[in-house]
DNA sequence: GGGTATTTGTCCGTATGTATT
DNA sequence: AAATACATACGGACAAATACC
């Protein structure tokens, strides 16, 4: 009685997904066929699966039909203070694969250089307006899209000696290690700060997400400090929350030391909900 | 011609929003009014609305119309390793306002003897199917619901003398202080593990959420260790994703002592989209 | 409290377009 | 080319929530 019909289709059409009845990657019976099954009409049973597909539980495919979600297997990435030589753009993450090897690319970098906003003035320490160098990013990891990253410098690290930041080319040593070792800026502290964010149609289109939204971006600003804790960069990195989880370690490190990181931690019901 | 016709239309509305020529809070035109405007038919125009809404840009309220969402002043919580006395349940995450003071509230705390399951145990380092202390607590700030929390721990604390985890009372001095003193399990370290996610029924109850999900949870799972080694404790957070944002930070600590965290870092446009 | 107008929510039927097989 | 299945778009009807008098 109560619920509209179209929330009803869509709670046993949840049921049956959420018991194992459709298993992950089935296909769901035709709209035509759920019509029939429900007596309601199609426009209403359209309506149940657009709630399905909000909820991420199915997805369809124009010509094909309406298939039940295959979870991703979550990249785990450890947020890590310790700058590691190698990784690309001074390793502002160090990566570490959950359980089968994965391979991870990147685009060439593209060097922009811009005028502090307020917002990245006031990261940085800086005044608004004062030129920074902006080196953009994107990863992939077995081909599929993973991740944008932005790192900003202050232009005075290039006008100082840091020539190569100005450059669209790796830093192979990590941008961490050249800066010490040409300008003698050294990195002794970072914050992260973590958000979570609808995709702009940039992110949704490199991502190949769904235009409508649904699928949100941790978007992570890292602020990197040197000695006289002054800013030294910026780096936002912008990743979808559906296939990426992070990990963040505190206290003594020799109790991680021999812990293998593994799978998502939890998939089930926590409490009785009341 | 290209795009379909409701499309065009949240777009259009899209970018009258971000222009500001639609001010959060504002109502905008009636359905029937933009079927005018647009050219369009009703439905086509509810279609466009509906994308706005999983885009999270407007809301809507029956028989009053459609508005601009206001956007939620974000509250920042800083992941640290330390337990602080005084906060409830150990203190297992450090709070701090971003601007305006907040009152912080809890409700009381709910205490289950479960049996572990497969994650759960793996999280703790037990076999499956031993008993655990589970303490649920639901917080809120200013009045509203904020975030819930679990806490389990071995069933073999309390046998050990640790009593007050089986009763449903908050243990002022934190649970980390108190587990120390009793039976002499030291915290020396703890793993966040950050994962975000849609709510579940419950969640989306109690935070008075959309029931369709479009606003993701952030769970996360924190992993106590002791002086051996050993996991002694795993919290859960879950808290919704558009009203909270988190810190980390690595380093020195100096750097970051006199330095006041402020309001959400970042609210433009990064780079040209290419 | 009641009544009425307004506005969004639900549901239907139908027609046509587009992608896939 | 044909069949299938989802996508878009229209129009209409009634229900439910809200605001205002």
């Amino acid at each position: 009685m109560a619920s509209p019909m179209y929330r009803q289709i869509a709670e046993d059409l949840r049921e049956r997904i959420e018991s194992g009845e459709l298993q992950p990657g089935q296909q769901l019976q035709t709209e035509l066929e759920l019509r029939e099954r429900y007596g309601a009409s199609r426009n209403s049973v359209r309506d149940a699966i657009k709630l399905l597909i909000t909820r991420g539980l199915v997805q369809t495919r124009p010509g094909q039909g309406t298939f039940v979600v295959q979870k991703i297997d979550p990249f785990v990435t450890i947020l890590s203070g310790e700058p590691t030589a190698g990784g690309p753009e001074g390793a502002a993450y160090q990566w570490e694969s959950s359980e089968r090897k994965r391979e991870v690319t990147s685009s060439p970098i593209q060097v922009e250089i811009q005028e502090a906003s307020r917002e990245i003035a006031s990261q940085l320490g800086m005044a608004e307006g004062t030129e920074v160098i902006s080196r953009h990013e994107r990863r992939f990891i077995d081909g599929t899209p993973w991740s944008m990253q932005t790192s900003l410098y202050p232009m005075e690290f290039a006008d100082r000696g840091a020539e190569r930041l100005r450059r669209p080319e790796y830093i192979e040593e990590g941008t961490v290690m050249y800066l010490r070792a040409t300008i003698g800026v050294r990195q002794v502290a970072c914050r992260d700060w973590i958000t979570v964010r609808a995709p702009n149609s940039t992110e949704a289109d490199f991502f190949k997400l769904p235009s409508d939204g649904r699928i949100p971006m941790y978007e992570i600003f890292r602020t990197a400090f040197d000695g006289n804790g002054q800013s030294m960069r910026l780096t936002i990195t912008v990743c979808p929350a559906d296939r990426n989880q992070f990990i963040v370690e505190f206290g003594e490190a020799s109790v991680f030391s021999d812990r293998r990181v593994r799978a998502a931690p939890w998939e089930g019901r926590l409490h009785s909900d009341a």
